[in-house]
RNA sequence: GCGGAAGUGGCGGAACUGGCAGACGCGCAGGCCUCAGAAGCCUGUGGGGGAAACCUCGUGGGGGUUCAAAUCCCUCCUUCCGCACCA
């Protein structure tokens, strides 16, 4: 009997693999298609652990699919433009390509150590002009549609990448750079952005896909639809001039007794009265000068200054004074809003802060007059409010919605907190944005015909906060494609990387396709994705992208759907062995391939899969690996030892002599065929729904029930099919192995073109059931029955049992309650 | 502050629609095998009591609904994640 040598028989099946081309996915072919997608990598050079975590279980269940008779499509590629690549480049005097290509170059034999299905034939590599000049192509269609735009705006900018930051990009309370860390500050630049806010509504709309819960909250939250009224109020004494707020509560809009414009708000110099220049401007200088940590504290008290102008409210026409406060935010609404201290908690401290008046129009049940002395957010009468007085303010809030509508001073409006997607970046390695500037024409988009606008390979890269493009003379100096003058430049900043990954599901349909991003008759038969999976760090970066992509795609005719990725899942994030995030500087990072040579890439697998539910994550546990490995030994040494050649007789198997047959009931062969069908049925369920651990916990009862039985089973023809089945089940997780023992018992070549073992409801079902015996809700016997078991019987059966009678004893039985099959509690009463 | 998820043995985790808590694995203990070790195999393993049969407590704390609660409801505590002056 040969032993499991896991490296040789790895290294056999994925070079036969290989060269059969076994997983290529063919355009045209009668089962029903698949398109499993897993996010593809970047080229850091090194697949980690939680490549593996992400990508093995993904492989495992799209194996399952194909072997549920499906035509799969696994893809794989590389998000190859990135910060990463130009840093090394920087510091090692690597050219960014090099390196980049030198990664992928290694990460390919790393990936294929994993034994994955996938498609090579349909790599991708997003660096290659032959991608991005379709990045180009999609940024044209959108300039030509309005959905791409420059603007001068208030950006993040990170101090250590030198370059600006999409908002989703800036993270958490510090507001950090998402790539370094790095605290971001605001800077007014001319930018490009795509129009992601034309499609608010419709990202908040989930039907139709099977995505997490988590991920639609995220969305949800970051786009910040919040329905208000906006109006407008007159400034008086400068007649015709006018500025525009937003409010959720309209309701309050009597209880108004300030206006606060944000620092930035282009009136303020315009209104600020002379005696007040000189606070102002100092305001103004204060809140551009403060970082945004301090400036969005909600540890420090609000503050603001004062104009000396005033707006009047147009519902009572009363005049309040005009504030400029920083708490107040350019880039949402208005920049400017009505201070309703009694029901607004950030303009109740504004107006404790400037003693401004603090009058209730909102009344809380059982108000009889007092001040309040915190704001008040919750339902109300109306009072204050002039003819809306005695209104519940729910129905106040439409009313003065409509008065406002009807004398035109204001109109419902939604508001979102999402803003455009700021995608220009001030570094080299990536798409070169499609754009001309001349100085007769203007803004001038390259033609179509000039596409791709190439990434020049000679660069000066080092980051200087100003693009590398623009010290490239052959690159910066063009003529004007309009008008054919020379005085003109290209755009120099390059593309966020996130657009890559906007749209690379689909270039996986054709990849070579030179004549359209991808090809609209593969295009029908594979998309749009069925299964995506990926970690859930993308949930309002990529995956809000891709689906923004999508339906501008939809848009411009390219596609039929809405939305890019049917089902979504979630996979967790695999730690150190001491529960923290793995990092080099913690010194606890497990290296894959290390284990991959140990005891090979089918255990690394199937432990990963093991460890608990894929969407929990968790630490890495070195001793858990070895109770994989153990288990894949298991199964190699029952199926060799029990089937070669079929000449082996159980009694000459060392430990078989060894069992105590006493305590081991011979088994009838029923028995043996419940235990089969149940397995397949658990593992089927489990593996389709992602609960990889319990498809496995299964696999590893069954196994041990094999063993207890393999003395009265093996030999016969049930026992050799019982291994067949083992292996099938084994195939999608430990593909090699699965591959290796298919071959030993004789099967065709290979096991991944089989179909998936079928299952008999009625024999997975259990032929004899416990039936758990309680009183008063405690279990006091358990007795082997008929799993078709009437309720009456049950009942007989719990009343004549000796355990319950002596617990019924000098008790009143009062009920009996029956659960068909499974349960019967005696009920009794005290006493008597 | 707002929103979300989650708390089960020494550890990772199981448990259908409310119906036997702790599957499976790790670890640990004892045993077999061995000159010895490794590997492998067998048995045991939530706490307390008991020689045992068995009894009893037990799913973050407290309360409730129910014949029956890890599961449903209320409340509190803790942890993790996201957003954060969003008008």
């Amino acid at each position: 009997m040969d032993r499991y040598n896991s490296t040789d028989i790895e290294a056999k099946w994925q070079a036969k693999w290989d060269a059969d081309r076994l997983y290529d996915a063919p355009d045209v072919d009668p089962r029903p298609k698949y398109y499993f997608l897993t996010m593809y990598p970047y080229p850091s050079g090194d697949l980690h652990i939680g490549h593996w975590y992400a990508m093995a279980p993904s492989d495992a269940a799209a194996r399952f699919r194909r072997m549920q008779g499906y035509n799969v499509m696994f893809p794989i590629g590389f998000d190859a433009f990135g910060l990463p690549a130009e840093n090394a480049a920087i510091q090692h005097g690597i050219h960014p390509y090099t390196w980049t290509m030198d990664n992928i170059a290694r990460m390919r034999g790393q990936l294929r150590s994993m034994g994955a299905m996938w498609d090579w034939s349909r790599e991708v590599v997003t660096c290659d002009p032959a991608y991005y000049v379709w990045n180009q192509w999609f940024f044209l269609k959108m300039f030509e549609r309005g959905l791409a735009y420059r603007a001068l705006a208030p950006v993040d900018w990170c101090p250590k990448d030198n370059t600006t930051l999409a908002r989703e990009q800036v993270v958490g309370e510090e507001r950090v750079c998402e790539r370094c860390g790095t605290p971001v500050v605001k800077k007014n630049l001319e930018q490009w952005f795509l129009k992601i806010t034309a499609y608010a509504e419709e990202l908040l709309d989930f039907s139709g896909i099977d995505w997490p819960e988590r991920i639609r909250t995220l969305q949800e939250n970051w786009i910040g639809r919040s329905e208000g009224v906006e109006f407008a109020m007159d400034i008086a004494g400068h007649p015709g001039r006018r500025f525009r707020v937003f409010t959720t509560r309209p309701d309050t809009v009597y209880g108004m007794t300030f206006a606060v414009l944000a620092p930035e708000h282009p009136l303020v110099d315009e209104i600020t009265t002379a005696a007040h220049w000189a606070a102002v401007d100092a305001y103004k200088f204060k809140a551009a000068r403060e970082s945004d940590i301090e400036r969005l504290s909600t540890e420090k008290e609000r503050d603001g200054v004062f104009t000396g102008a005033y707006a009047v409210n147009p519902m009572n026409q009363a005049r309040v004074p005009i504030y400029v406060a920083d708490y107040v935010l350019l880039t949402y609404g208005t920049g400017a809003i009505m201070g309703v201290p009694a029901h607004d908690t950030r303009d109740f401290g504004f107006a404790r802060r400037y003693d401004l008046p603090i009058p209730v129009v909102i009344a809380p049940p059982g108000w009889n007059g007092q001040p309040l002395t915190a704001a008040y957010l919750g339902d109300g009468t109306m009072v204050n409010s002039g003819p809306f007085d005695g209104l519940p303010h729910a129905d106040g809030w439409h009313r003065i919605a409509e008065a406002m509508a009807q004398r035109g001073v204001g109109e419902r409006k939604v508001n979102y907190r999402l803003h455009d997607w700021l995608i220009s970046r001030q570094r080299y390695w990536g798409t070169p944005i499609p754009i001309i500037y001349c100085e007769t024409c203007g803004t001038v988009p390259v033609p179509y015909a000039d596409l791709p606008v190439a990434l020049p390979m000679d660069a000066a890269f080092a980051p200087t906060g100003e693009s590398p493009l623009k010290q490239h003379a052959g690159f910066l100096h063009v003529r004007c494609p309009r008008c054919g003058g020379e005085r003109a430049a290209r755009e120099t900043d390059t593309m966020d990387t996130f657009v890559d990954s906007s749209w690379y599901q689909y270039r996986y349909v054709s990849p070579q396709d030179a004549q359209a991003p991808f090809d609209s008759r593969r295009g029908h038969i594979w998309l749009p994705v069925d299964q995506y999976t990926g970690g859930v760090e993308h949930a309002v970066l990529h995956l809000m992208y891709t689906r923004f992509w999508t339906k501008v795609m939809r848009d411009l005719g390219l596609v039929e759907f809405d939305e890019p990725m049917r089902r979504l899942f979630n996979q967790g994030v695999i730690l150190g062995e001491d529960g923290e995030k793995m990092s080099k500087s913690r010194g606890n990072v497990v290296n894959p391939d290390a284990y991959v040579q140990a005891m090979g890439a089918d255990t690394v697998r199937l432990y990963l899969m093991f460890i608990g539910p894929w969407d929990g994550g968790g630490p890495w546990n070195s001793r858990g690996i070895e109770g994989a490995s153990r288990f894949l030994n298991r199964v190699w040494n029952l199926v060799e030892e029990t089937t070669e050649a079929g000449s082996r007789k159980p009694e000459t198997v060392p430990w078989g002599a060894r069992q105590s047959d006493a305590r081991r009931p011979t088994p009838e062969a029923r028995d043996f065929e419940h235990w089969k069908h149940k397995t397949i049925k658990k593992v089927t369920e489990d593996i389709g729904t992602f609960h990889f651990n319990t498809a496995i916990a299964a696999l590893m009862e069954y196994v041990n029930y094999l063993y207890r039985v393999r003395d009265e089973q093996a030999g016969s023809a049930a026992w050799t099919e019982a291994m067949e089945t083992l292996v099938l089940m084994l195939a999608p997780l430990t593909p090699h192995l699965a591959e290796e023992l298919w071959e030993r018992l004789g099967g065709r070549y290979s096991i991944h073109t089989h179909g998936w073992p079928a299952y008999d409801v009625a024999v997975a079902a259990a032929p004899a059931v416990t039936l758990v015996l309680q009183v008063d809700g405690k279990v006091r016997d358990r007795v082997a029955v008929a799993s078709g078991i009437s309720d009456d019987e049950a009942r007989g059966l719990a009343l004549g049992n000796e355990k319950v009678k002596q617990f019924v004893s000098g008790r009143q039985v009062t009920d009996v309650v029956v659960v068909s099959g499974r349960l019967v509690n005696v009920v009794t009463k005290h006493g008597g």
